[in-house]
DNA sequence: AGCTTCCCTCACATCGGTGTGACGGTTCGA
DNA sequence: TCGAACCGTCACACCGATGTGAGGGAAGCT
């Protein structure tokens, strides 16, 4: 498939796949006029590193991570350096603060329109004050990194 | 606190303390010199907030989510406008998203690294090829947005 | 042939988060 | 009283992800 179809199919800007594929990210065969080729999985490959992008992570690193996701899985670590093994550690932890870190605030964001939304329903319309009612709102502390 | 002390205890440099009291993301006191006064609760403030910012999150998406999470979590729902509401719910469901592809490309990256782990430890030395080994790695299909 | 639509490369612009330095005032200890 | 360490504002610079457009081929329709 060209480029146009790929944009289409994952909703991203030309220019940004050009881009994903400048920084390695993905790749792409030629035909005999320059135009790129893509394969049929480069659109799950294409979601997958939007997501991770807007997910925070930078290219340079979502470019390290890929080798650890291809499709079947084969057996054929590369190298496999020991750098390399701890880079991934480091950055599967820090995968792993980040999940942390969104879900307890997803919690408190969800809770509060739980609350906010059950209050409207049960009548009382206004705005600020009032303590002691009967909505049970449960502690919620977060900090991180 | 004074400024200093805020930046040592957060590991965060003075300047964007300063940006992200810009940004409406903290709020401090002056002294009778100009100097910013900072409040204990502020530390875990910060603390959030860079958590989030790490995980991708705008300054002003963050800011947007910021009084579901406040401390006491008290029963002040401020006007709480449908449009608020509405919002909430897109971010809510964004941060969802972002969890689970973090979260299964975590796994996926995990998965790698105890495989090719386990592999070490049991003796194999090279790089790629070979097909049909003992280890066996579950299939792992990511996309998404 | 001409027109439209696709593609190419190149390059400059924008935006958000961050670094850095200039320049000046305050606090405090030697 | 001097200097170090702290604070303030302002402003320019950087980097990564993205927008945009110029200038030019290639493919296909009519």
């Amino acid at each position: 498939m060209r480029i146009g179809e790929l944009s289409e199919r994952t909703d991203t800007p030309r220019r940004l796949l050009r881009y994903y594929e400048e920084q390695g990210l993905i790749v792409s065969e030629r035909c005999t006029n320059g135009y790129r080729s893509y394969s049929e999985a480069t659109v799950d490959r294409v979601l997958q590193v939007r997501g991770l992008l807007d997910a925070g992570l930078p290219t340079r690193i979502i470019k390290q991570i890929l080798p650890c996701l291809d499709k079947p899985r084969a057996i054929h670590f590369p190298d496999a350096t020991p750098e390399m093994i701890a880079t991934l550690e480091r950055e599967r932890d820090r995968m792993t603060a980040r999940i942390d870190c969104l879900a307890r605030n997803r919690d408190a964001v969800a809770d509060y329109l739980d609350a906010v939304i059950s209050l409207r329903d049960s009548g009382a319309g206004g705005s600020s004050s009032d303590l002691g009612g009967q909505g049970e709102l449960r502690e919620r502390i977060d900090e991180r990194s």
